[in-house]
DNA sequence: CTCGAAAACTGGAACGTTCCAAAACGAGAT
DNA sequence: ATCTCGTTTTGGAACGTTCCAGTTTTCGAG
């Protein structure tokens, strides 16, 4: 069972070893390995040439066992799958590899379940920090228990309601707001939201926004044109299928996001329909993929990189002591490709 | 500094924390928490009680240090902003996390220094094993030094020269074969190949695939049009712009991987030009995103999950103890879409 | 009852570090 | 030489587990 030895059977080599080697305490080579300025430069190159020699390889479970810190933060991910996720794990790996520091990951898949016994994992080794992207029915109590534990959290995407967390979110409201306004400006009157569930936070701000502009526009809010589920492509597909059926149905779409996008395209095209000919289409996210659809599509912009990177650096920050949350916002662009019409200036 | 404690000030709650409380020793405690049949059943009781009763969390970290075993794994891709690698990572995941195994990722970025810094600083916290796609310059020597250490290795999509190692891989050789036999029963004479590098034995054997249908068809192979870059959407559109000005372009290009195919579409694009109708395109990898694409990618489809999973399972072998290398290809399909031209019946 | 074996429990050493208090060293000052 | 004081170095206790070698308890048989 993993008995740690090296094939040739020799056991693991400790700082006391590299201290007989090398002449001298474990403590002295233990400040070697801290950088400590304490000890004499011609005795840190003996410890060093030690090191080099006998292979030694640091343990920081030991270290931290002793040192209670640890330099292992914990990622927590609802759908790894999807593009913009991947992205957004990306920019937090990228800082935090950056600091010294190397994350756990877990791919919830949107079960709260998992997410719980992950968490549970994760505290068992003594993460030093979190950032979640919370499963849709995460109760409150169940990122609490890290808090109580003393250990930084951030929300990615996310908020959650009931005590205030660092979270770090882009601008849902305003970005559905100003999505849906373009879809009016183009001439649109029965415009659907597709995706999400309402007892997400992201769907309700996101949905909130799309209502708005309805609203701002002297618009009534049609409850059947908004349609739940998943936010994924099965449930743009499903989506689209649905509206379509209707007594009248609509003539555009706002979703959840991209990837909720993907499926109402293929849905369309199985229907002989095209996006941006026959059927406005926008959605939120703007992975990488969104420029490369059949057609392009027209998207909120998110710069889920810095987003992540931003939720990194929120956790150090907490971890060197500064415990105030912070709820980062960021803002977001629409930008305008050909799946809304816009592109074949279409009007109506 | 992250000294744990929680908010409260309380110092960490132990196994003798819970010997006290429930009156019997920590070896006791010990043992239940091990699922040990030794301990009667009341006892057993009065032990999780408190356990319950004082929110104690389990310290893998000492326990490691004693047990000498890790339920950590090493996870380190080279580009996780690729769909197809994080694809990949999901499987993998999966079988890890059902497995009772937490993984570390790092996304290498193609840099083989940033590689060999994240696999010490996997040793440093003794993963029990590991899953890597090696960045491109890897040398077989970096991941000896893990192989050596006692740490079960599995390479994944990219094998290395040297040692038997355990690999999974798609079988890269027979795909690019058969899309490239595809491209020439549509009647191409001049095909691409665009993508990834020579020193990659994964671009060996999918241009070694290319190179062969060539071949076998009769058709010398020109080093022209055989378009070296990284495996990213931006060397596709370089290179399709590359070959386009040649004197006498080809009318078809296979691809190292969809990214690539995705940048050679927006490149195609730019030029006015469509995939299907004024160029054939053929991918690999066939990661979700193709079937959205404008026009659909026709590409070589790979099941990326089951790769992953498999690849779990191999180094969960090996942890349990069986050392026995095996090298995994998994078979492979072309999928025929419409960015090579053939649903539109095109035939030069 | 007593005995012996099986079942249930336990104390202490060990794992590889860090950290503290204190020891050793070295160089000026007396 | 001796004393001081700053610089280096050091031994040993801790960190929270596991595991071993017992020890105590339980219980059925004699």
């Amino acid at each position: 069972m993993n008995t740690r030895e090296t094939p040739q059977g020799a056991a693991r080599v400790t700082m006391i070893d590299i201290a007989r080697h090398a002449g001298v305490s474990k403590s002295t080579v233990s400040l070697v390995l801290q950088g400590s300025p304490l000890v004499k430069a011609e005795t840190r190159e003996k410890v060093v040439a030690a090191i080099e020699a006998l292979g030694y390889v640091y343990n920081r479970g030991a270290a931290n066992l002793r040192g209670q810190r640890s330099n292992i933060v914990g990622m927590v991910i609802n759908d790894l799958a999807n593009p913009f996720f991947a992205e957004l794990a990306v920019g937090i790996e990228r800082v935090f590899h950056a600091a010294g520091y190397i994350p756990f990951i877990a791919n919830t898949i949107e079960n709260p379940k998992r997410q719980g016994e992950v968490l549970r994992s994760m505290s068992e080794h003594d993460i030093a920090g979190l950032i979640i992207c919370p499963a849709r029915g995460t109760r409150p109590s169940d990122i609490e228990t890290m808090a109580q534990l003393g250990v930084p959290v951030v929300l990615a995407m996310r908020r959650l309601a009931g005590p205030r967390y660092s979270s770090v979110t882009p601008d849902n409201l305003r970005g559905a707001r100003r999505a849906t306004e373009h879809l009016l400006a183009l001439g649109h009157r029965r415009i659907a939201f597709f995706g999400g569930y309402s007892d997400m936070i992201a769907q309700n701000d996101r949905c909130g926004g799309y209502q708005a502009a309805l609203v701002a526009a002297g618009i009534a809010v049609d409850p059947m044109l908004i349609i739940e589920g998943p936010p994924n492509r099965e449930c743009g597909q499903n989506a689209i299928g649905h509206v379509l059926d209707m007594a009248v149905p609509p003539t555009a779409a706002l979703c959840f996001n991209d990837v909720v996008a993907f499926g109402v395209l293929t849905g369309l095209e199985r229907r002989g329909l095209a996006a941006g000919r026959d059927f406005a289409l926008v959605g939120f996210d703007d992975v990488a993929e969104a420029r490369h659809t059949n057609p392009p599509l027209t998207t909120v912009h998110v710069d889920t990189g810095a987003l992540g990177e931003r939720a990194a650096h929120q956790v150090l920050r907490m971890i060197h002591g500064d415990a105030r949350p912070e709820e980062f916002v960021s803002d977001v662009d629409l930008v305008v490709r050909a799946s809304c019409g816009a592109a074949t200036g279409r009007e109506a």
